[in-house]
DNA sequence: GTCTATAGGCCGATAGAC
DNA sequence: GTCTATCGGCCTATAGAC
């Protein structure tokens, strides 16, 4: 029935182009342009083939997907547990393509079901290594968890490289280099806190918003 | 050739019932969704007469969307010429179906040409008109403008909002509650900082992270 | 595993009656 | 302005030869 890699699985060329084409269609031209005919054309492939490997859309979809979850994952950790974990993950969130295909595939599933389920597993991971990362991380900088939950300087990080992705995609780069500048401030500004706070083993000081 | 408003102009009920299920089907089944056929059923239309009004449906999109821009705008200006501003937006960005219908609007840019220049467009507005609203009533409350750009000031509040909906849509709440609790503490803050200037008629005075 | 052939559906768009 | 009828196209998916 299913493909079924042979024992000696070398991962299927062929099955791979086919997911590497998808993803490329839906960062070039979005969710909607993917279709057997386009993605077996950019692949080199007849379209048929595409339902050799994947018996419908939905299952080339979700497989898709679950590749880029497992890469999304564990670039993610690998970033959070890097010396400056803010600093890793902008980095990581600034990068277009990455991201692209990210707000594709969560746009994806708000027009197929069957993506749904995978795109709250995704968040959910998403917080939970947050929270314990760079809440650690924001601890020992000695940011006030209350002022600043790590569930929120996530979203920030988030939200902000996902404006500017799209800004750049239609030609817009007003205030771009204010709102880098503002991540580059606030990162360097954690990333000596932590230090000192490091060094001297004890906690640094970043002030909250004054309660005016 | 075009549709072209008789004299009398009554705002051509069936052309609005077009757009009105085009917004709707974008914003609960996503832009791939709509489809002359779909929309038409959706407003109790033949499909034929989608085509009468809007001779294709690049036409249709843009029309959509120019009406949306219209109406964004027009909200957009009254909150940020509201009494508390910030807070005005937030409630604005939390608005589940226009803040999905934006996004939509969005990815559709990505994947029609005619859309970029329109997206493009109404981000230069929400800039400009930030940057003069935001940044006045910022510094008014004593935020320094170089460490809180009004232009980061609106992305946060966007990618906030946009990460809230997008979770909701997908059935994850976690972390809500602290994304809300955190934009309340900020946007009472500003609040009473800047009635405090205004009483005084000197700045209040609003912490940037410490320089560590 | 890759090919040819093809069924059957929804789509955009047009022509022409009323 | 709204209707019926219809064309050609791209789509998903399957059947069967090799």
């Amino acid at each position: 029935m299913k493909p079924e890699r042979k024992s000696g699985e070398e991962s299927g060329s062929t099955r791979d182009a086919i997911l590497d084409a998808t993803e490329a269609i839906m960062v070039e031209e979005g969710y909607s342009a993917v279709t057997s005919r386009r993605v077996a054309e950019r692949a080199g492939l007849k379209s048929q083939l595409v339902h050799y490997y994947f018996r419908t859309m939905d299952e080339l979809f979700v497989t898709a997907y679950e590749r880029s979850e497992k890469e999304f994952l564990q670039r993610h950790l690998q970033a959070v547990s890097s010396q400056n974990p803010i600093r890793a993950l902008w980095d990581l969130a600034i990068h277009p393509k990455r991201t692209r295909l990210s707000q594709e595939l969560i746009a994806l599933s708000h027009h197929r079901k069957s993506m749904r389920s995978i795109t709250a597993r995704v968040l959910e991971q998403t917080h939970a290594i947050n929270t314990a990362f760079i809440g650690k991380y924001l601890q020992e900088a000695g940011v006030d968890p209350d002022e600043f939950p790590p569930v929120v300087v996530s979203h920030i990080i988030n939200g902000l490289s996902r404006g500017l992705i799209n800004e750049e995609a239609v030609g817009v780069s007003q205030g771009h280099s204010e709102l880098r500048a503002f991540a580059e401030c606030w990162i360097s500004k954690l990333e000596a806190a932590h230090g000192q706070a490091h060094a001297s083993g004890d906690k640094a000081e970043i002030d909250a918003p004054a309660s005016a």
